[in-house]
DNA sequence: TTAATTATTTAGATTTGTCTAAATAATATT
DNA sequence: AATATTATTTAGACAAATCTAAATAATTAA
């Protein structure tokens, strides 16, 4: 099955929606893909007949098996790119995403391959992400919770689900990246803010939108 | 000046057969693209609306100053991505152009000077090729002839013109890869075909063609 | 349960890049 | 110089991917 560009990003916005068996409607794909609903209707019907996808009329979308599989490569190759790009060019976290929506479309396994191995075979990109291997396994996320509902006083940040650069580098000004820990200090009920206070750095207060983004585990 | 895939291959595969300031045929184009005359005629007059090329019906096509400054910074991408292909992920020369041919589309500058600077700002590719820097400057080649046209008995292979999957593949059965130090044994009238020696290896005839596509230089 | 709203699909158009077949221009041959 | 051959262009078509505007289905509210 030779994908072209269009459709592979179509698969991987439906997998990315999707999140378990959810059926994915119109309306949100067309918007995650920043496209018009009419097209979206278009491109399913030829997934559709492609079998990468289940779709019928008014019914949403889901991903086939055979869909879901070539959505965990594209994936595959998204995520170890985003490693090269950090690990070796030292890019930082909030400039590799549109990198990587680039160079996710060389389709060769060998490439790949090679690549993941050159990288020592990473299984988590540089947002926290797991990365699938080359049969489309992929680690199960270690238990994670927003911080806007953990529990636990001290915290340690585990990936970042908004992957926008207005996020990223925001998180970098105040010095939030994986691996960093970071202890509540305060709920605020008013606008749901959460103080926090990092080592060796002043508290500091956090919108609700940032710490539903932030994924954490206790210690 | 944004351009698209195809109208990247098209300025790069002008620049290649342009060899100086050769006037480009529609037919020679249309040849080395895989493509149709029409095809060519079709693209010719996109690309001289776009000043990026000179061309007039009937005429030819030539690159424009513009078009020649985009055709360096593909050919720096093409020929960057080869060094890490077989530097890095140690790929041989014969599997890397195929490969290269859809890298250098990312069009990134960060990126393309990150990986320079990564590779160590090499100057030359893995067929022997010079590589732009980032201003579009190449290092002059060394002198250099074709291995059926040498004088000088003992040579290096320099570079390789033709860089097809079949005669890489042949260099390398053959033990012959840049660098490599040869002695002419003997030409054959008959069919120009060149016997050659290699260190530590019997004698070797090869082909007239083969021969062509061999850069050398004495000692 | 009818009416209003929202979601989705269809119809028809557009852009990009390609093609085939036919027409025309340029070049080579007699 | 006329003719044959080759090169190039044009005309018209097509597939992929998108869009706008209109039609229709599904859902929600009255
Ligand atoms: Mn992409
Ligand atoms: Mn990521
Ligand atoms: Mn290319
Ligand atoms: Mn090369």
């Amino acid at each position: 099955m030779n994908l072209s560009i269009a459709e592979e990003n179509y698969i991987k916005s439906i997998y990315k929606l999707q999140e378990g068996d959810e059926v994915v409607t119109t309306n949100a794909l067309a918007y995650e893909l920043d496209t018009k609903p009419a097209s979206v209707t278009d491109m399913a019907k030829k997934l559709n007949a492609k079998k990468l996808i289940d779709y019928e009329k008014y019914k949403g979308i889901t991903l086939s098996a055979e869909g879901k599989k070539a959505a965990l490569q594209i994936v595959r190759r998204h995520r170890l790119w985003e490693c090269f790009l950090v690990d070796k060019l030292a890019f930082s976290w909030e400039e590799i995403h549109e990198l990587a929506e680039e160079l996710e479309h060389v389709r060769s396994e060998k490439l790949t391959n090679r690549l993941s191995e050159y990288l020592g075979n990473p299984v988590i990109d540089p947002h926290g992400d797991p990365i699938p291997d080359a049969h489309g396994k992929m680690a199960k996320p270690r238990p994670q919770t927003s911080l806007d509902q953990a529990n636990a006083k001290r915290l340690v940040v585990t990936a970042v689900t908004d992957q926008s650069t207005a996020l990223l580098a925001f998180l970098n000004a105040k010095g939030i990246k994986l691996g960093t820990q970071l202890e509540i200090v305060a709920h605020y009920e008013y606008d749901n803010s959460i103080e926090i206070k990092l080592k060796q750095l002043p508290a500091l207060t956090i919108s609700e939108q940032v710490a539903k983004n932030i994924m954490v585990r206790p210690v």
